[in-house]
DNA sequence: TTAAGTCAGGTGTATATACACCTTATTTTT
DNA sequence: AAAAATAAGGTGTATATACACCTGACTTAA
């Protein structure tokens, strides 16, 4: 594997397989009329609870810009919602009922997409995937 | 590691460490004035010659619609070009002499992070996380 | 040999991504 | 306590991504 060829590029073959997968979550989520970031986004509010927009960017190595046109459609939907916070810089996010449910009907369809995911995979393989990806985000942010 | 468990969700991993090597790639490419993916796709003209752009597309697991926009900035800045085909249907791209300029200018940039990249990670895993892309790619992939 | 089918590619719209720049609110300095 | 610094977040703009729908060109079937 050389390490100088172009078409081993890091950057184009993670850019690619992300292009795949997320074709491939994204018909899994059509009967619910959700994408695969929008699942992400409402699942991780769901479990953080309210959460800062900073806290929830940085968790995603996401431009908190980036995150800020990621909710829209969400709070435009309503599943997501801004709240008050004593700091009144903070425009905390929570997810409401509406949210909750759109999450409950989403669940088993990610669950078969993931569980297809890893069985074409092979568990070893998609373990190892797991790890290299964490281990990619580690080698290429500061701080 | 639970498979089941959304915040393991094989998509929202890779996009995250997509967004991780993007920006480490991109800052990279700075003093050319290039993204990491113009780079890619002026590479990958560069040595595939003239060629379709539904082949592109699909080597690049790209919707050909986001190959047309993605074109744009490189056409207008007149590193690549639409060629002639004997089949009027087909518009091939080619890359200009600017393109092939710029391109030697970017390289040694791209060098440098891919070498950074993979030393960080380690060559071995590096290896074994190119080898997982792959596999992810077949695993989502039909046609 | 023309009508139907297929194939390459583009456009309109919506979301995803991030940089530069701006506003408002809290915190720190002097 | 007022000024300076910092912190949280938004908006304008440009690229990245893909679906639905459209056009024009070749191919195949009647």
């Amino acid at each position: 594997m050389d390490v100088e060829t172009t078409a081993n590029c890091t950057c184009l073959n993670l850019r690619k397989a992300s292009r795949a997968v997320t074709q491939f979550y994204d018909e899994a989520f059509k009967p619910v009329g959700l994408r695969v970031t929008q699942f992400s986004l409402l699942a991780l509010v769901a479990n953080k609870g309210p959460a800062g927009m900073k806290e929830l960017a940085k968790f995603l190595v996401m431009d908190r810009t980036t995150l800020t046109r990621n909710l829209k459609p969400l709070i435009d939907q309503g599943f997501l919602v801004v709240i008050k916070s004593d700091d009144r810089r903070q425009r905390p996010i929570a997810i409401t009922s509406r949210g909750r449910n759109r999450l409950a009907q989403a669940l088993p369809l990610w669950r078969e997409a993931q569980n297809r995911v890893v069985a074409n995979l092979g568990r070893e393989t998609w373990v190892g995937l797991l790890q290299s990806l964490s281990a990619t985000v580690s080698a290429t942010t500061h701080e």
